[in-house]
DNA sequence: TTGACTATATATCGATTTGATATATATCAG
DNA sequence: CTGATATATATCAAATCGATATATAGTCAA
């Protein structure tokens, strides 16, 4: 499952742009369990026009450029959802607020406090946006994977607000004289 | 923050070869916020290497290869710090099992129910895998990761318990007659 | 003792992805 | 008329991924 795989996802929802696609993992439902940019975007729509799983059709529009709309084949579908049928690989997290956390004995206490309370408005804000989606009439995975993310999102930042103090504590010093 | 940065890190805790590192990642403290292979940290050691914030030495064993033990120098250090001085960019995660469940209503309710299985087994095996590291004597940063990493994996795995059946049920007709 | 498998260890490479930048059109504010 | 924001497409160097190659050594079974 790569990127081209997702943009038939997208596709299944409704015909859309590249750009549509991209808002869609930015602040759209994709964008709390997947990423893409531009530079993977638009190289994928291309290559699936290539393998004719999606088709083209320029739209002029008032007040704006003119986009380009694709939309999914038969073929487009089948191949999403024989995607969507192999096994899952293992989630890929990368967060570079854990990393800085994890070696907070190496800075300041204020960095620390920064970037603990920027993790938490990160979760706070995650929350208020899922929870503005409205889940009625949505298929039942939406309704699943919506809830599953104010779930982890409000464990996680419970959890950094309860637990500041570990963080933001000096280290004890250990160990003296423990060279015996 | 890249890989290079990650590298210092490790290093930070202690001497090791890449191999070492690697492991790190893929069942070691970071492997539950980070990711990283061979092709990416092979060429890293040695771009720090050649900028000098790492030295090598080679290192005969009995009974398997020879590895090449990197450690941190104090610009080294100093690198690291700065690097975790910046501010962290936002998280990234891929995950293709929630992709899946996403589009649920495209799969077969018992691929549905081996997706969601095999999810729940990789969350429990994450708090398995967490509670057997010992925080004592762990600097504040490590314990408060750890304790963080066991929310969030047991929230989501309560959850994905706890809503099965939204998932595994197929969805109702709606809409019939809606074409009013 | 041969083959299969696992673990340790380093290295490379094509394909994909990232992150930044370039190019346009159009609206709005100062 | 300059700068900012939003819509829209496209490209490119650098970083990363995922798979593979190579080598040593132990185990376990046919």
């Amino acid at each position: 499952m790569d990127i081209k795989s997702l943009c038939l996802g997208a596709l299944s929802i409704g015909d859309a742009s590249g750009y549509e696609i991209k808002k869609m993992f930015e602040e759209g439902p994709f964008s709390h369990f997947y990423d893409a940019g531009y530079g993977s975007i638009y190289p994928a729509l291309n290559k699936l026009l290539d393998a004719k799983l999606v088709t083209c059709t320029e739209v002029e529009q008032e007040n704006r450029p003119a986009k380009k709309v694709y939309s999914l084949t038969d073929t487009g579908m089948a191949k999403l959802k024989a995607d969507l049928s192999a096994e899952p690989t293992r989630d890929k997290t990368r967060s570079e607020s854990i990393v800085m956390m994890f070696f907070g004995h190496l800075l300041s206490q204020s960095h620390r406090e920064e970037i603990l309370q920027s993790y938490i408005d990160y979760y706070r804000d995650g929350i208020d946006c899922i929870e503005g989606i409205d889940p009625a009439g949505q298929p039942n995975g939406r309704q699943f994977v919506r809830g599953l993310g104010l779930a982890v999102y409000e464990a996680a930042a419970n959890y950094l607000e309860e637990n500041k103090d570990l963080l933001l504590s000096d280290e004890e010093e250990r160990d003296i004289g423990d060279a015996a």
